[in-house]
DNA sequence: CATGAATGAGTGTTCATTCAT
DNA sequence: GATGAATGAACACTCATTCAT
């Protein structure tokens, strides 16, 4: 959990050479900083030495800041969408648990980790760099949208699932994400007596979406009260 | 004289009693330029000239942009808010179409105008301004929270809804909302194809929570498959 | 003469409106660092010091350095290659004394001030700036070879002087001319002991082409010893 | 191993006996850079790309980029100088075709070469480097002049030449030679439909310059009109 | 009051130079 | 010796802010 600024690792000397990781460090000290202050409230300097290197160090690695923006957007999303794919690709149940599976693990791997900040990031910026909004659109978003509808639709042709107006139901499913994405690097840290667990609420998401879309709903109604 | 970006309105003197509208124009200005562009990438000369004045006179008005971007949030909250709870107030009817109501009324009234970029704003901003979340929190999240709260409290006490984890279903409300905030000020932009009617969503999404909350559901299933 | 950095002209106050004597100033400034140091060796802020103003006024002029060398270039060109056009079109004599009073007018107005480092600075960064140097050649030394030509095919048209290679004579011209910049501008300084009055040569090298070119040349050969 | 920029010359052992070489290549790809793009604009790595070598290892022969700017300069000057000296001191003829001789030689063997841009460079660079301007004008300059006044006092002496103003003719020999230098280097490749052919011109200017020197002129003027 | 010329601290970026390997 | 990763001083340029008019 701590990013400090170098860490020792091998008992490197000073100037060694780290070539291989440098830029990997430089990467992980600028999703800090741009998620913790944005893009352009983070001066290239902070990122230097968060990274342990010297300003120019920076610079020999990404040609400009921008330019290190787009690789810390590239570099924590590449990967982590596709395992996601392939891992529910390979899922054996219903398509009610598939989705709320779906659910969780994006929570456990992205939303409750370091790359639910890009998101939040790329939404904050997106004015300012359509081509990264638009970049982030083609590689998350529309991968995501795509694998959801698939849960759905296979829920509904297995008969699991009513009919459904696809489209809709997406964007039922992405909405909770999404905020709880806001939620955890925006308004949460400021709403003082108020505490949302994550988890919690996604599960009450999914069930709240269910219940409504299965084509025989169980006889517990999904929202239950508090414990 | 000036061709200014200020549309004449009603076409009266310009240069007379405009005083009193300065500040008003301004933190438009603001407004637009903030929640396009951010805090950061935003000018003070932009807004000024947007404005109609000179760079001058912004600070005239305002000792710093930072004073400009709190006054921005200030100005766009008070009055919408309370507006929106003495309304409800008033509201005779079903808790389920009291809920509807003030979704909608909330897409049409905030959603809808330029006070959603507020939150929008807000957000992306709010790890450099924390005092302004805390006090968008304060003034705007808590009393919309205790709005939605009540209703759904209405419905429960009046055995029209189930009894509910409460702090879970106002989530359930609020979420959607600030997706849809989400997407129009930014994916939504950047996502070619896509095509969200905020408020046929906001509708699927009021069914959906109020189909699991109803302690009578209707037969008809909330969801249907697209026209 | 002198460059002092601030003319104190009117006695105006420190933050005084000029903005009708800036550009000029900073140009001056500038021309006179460029010349002396080369474009790469001037730093934007001592062009600003010296023109009395501080580096962002420099900025509110000249969007970049390199606009404000080519401003310079233009701003001691523009005029003076019309002007000398234009005399010489009035001159009344034989053409002989017309390429001599051609040529030493060139010195008294152009290689004997400031302006001569122009050309000496598009010489020596002809290759950084092509476009600045095919702006020159365009510009000044196309006239003036025009101008040469002109003379000397007076002269050919009206017996006067001898058929030419009009090519080579043209060259021949400017060569003493490009000679002595170079002279004043480079070696000159650092030739303790060497006193090259720039008139007498100029006077000498007229002589010589002209005793060439005369169809009748003078008894008394051009070249003497010295006095 | 490297397809480096090193012309393999003789296809000898590349990695071999290199070490003596280094030195001299580094100074012939300085050369060409400085002189195409100025002091300033040259870096040194694009130095050691082109001579085949690390950035490191330029510094290891050469403590900055100004020594090796100087030696550079120190370089390409040793020897010429003294070379062409003894060659015209063997020389055996009149003055006039020793004049001829000496112009055409110097062109050969400097002017059409990079030699030539040694010149260019110390003088575009003579302000920032006031040691380099004087150290050529006193290895360089100064000892052409005397081989310049040297010839001419021998035609003098001789009676081939009327009496001159040495000084003066001195300089009439030079100037030809420093315009075509910077022709070739600065405003030529900017001149489009220009043609200027240098050995053509050499010779035009010897003849006028002799023309003028000589007791006896020859009844042919020396100026004829182009083929 | 309003203006806009002027300011100068701040920031991204370059590049000569160093030095551990 | 040779390398090239690392450095950090230097510099072009920006922009919030001031203030004389």
């Amino acid at each position: 959990m701590p990013s400090s600024p170098i860490p020792p690792e091998e008992a490197h000397a000073k100037r060694g050479r780290r070539k291989e990781a440098r830029p990997g460090e430089l990467l992980d000290a600028a999703l800090d900083l741009f998620v913790e202050k944005g893009f352009a409230a983070t001066r290239s300097e902070e990122v230097a030495v968060r990274a342990g290197v010297s300003k120019g160090t920076l610079f020999l690695y990404f040609p400009s800041k921008e330019e290190l923006f787009k690789a810390v957007v590239r570099e924590n999303i590449v990967g982590r969408v596709n395992e996601g794919l392939a891992e529910l690709q390979r899922f054996d149940g219903s398509s009610a648990d598939m989705l709320r599976f779906a659910m969780c693990e994006w929570w456990n791997r992205v939303g409750a980790t370091k790359a639910s900040g890009i998101t939040k990031l790329v939404m904050s910026e997106a004015r300012n760099f359509p081509e990264i909004a638009a970049f982030y659109e083609q590689e998350v978003m529309v991968p995501g949208r795509n694998l959801i509808r698939h849960i759905l639709q296979r829920g509904v042709t297995s008969g699991e699932f009513r009919p459904l107006d696809l489209d809709m139901a997406v964007f039922s499913v992405i909405a909770p994400m999404v905020f709880l994405i806001m939620w955890k690097h925006s308004m949460g840290p400021c709403a003082a007596g108020v505490n949302l667990d994550p988890l919690r609420f996604i599960d009450s998401q999914a069930n709240t979406i269910l219940y409504g879309m299965l084509a025989a709903p169980p006889s517990p109604p999904p929202t239950s009260p508090a414990p």
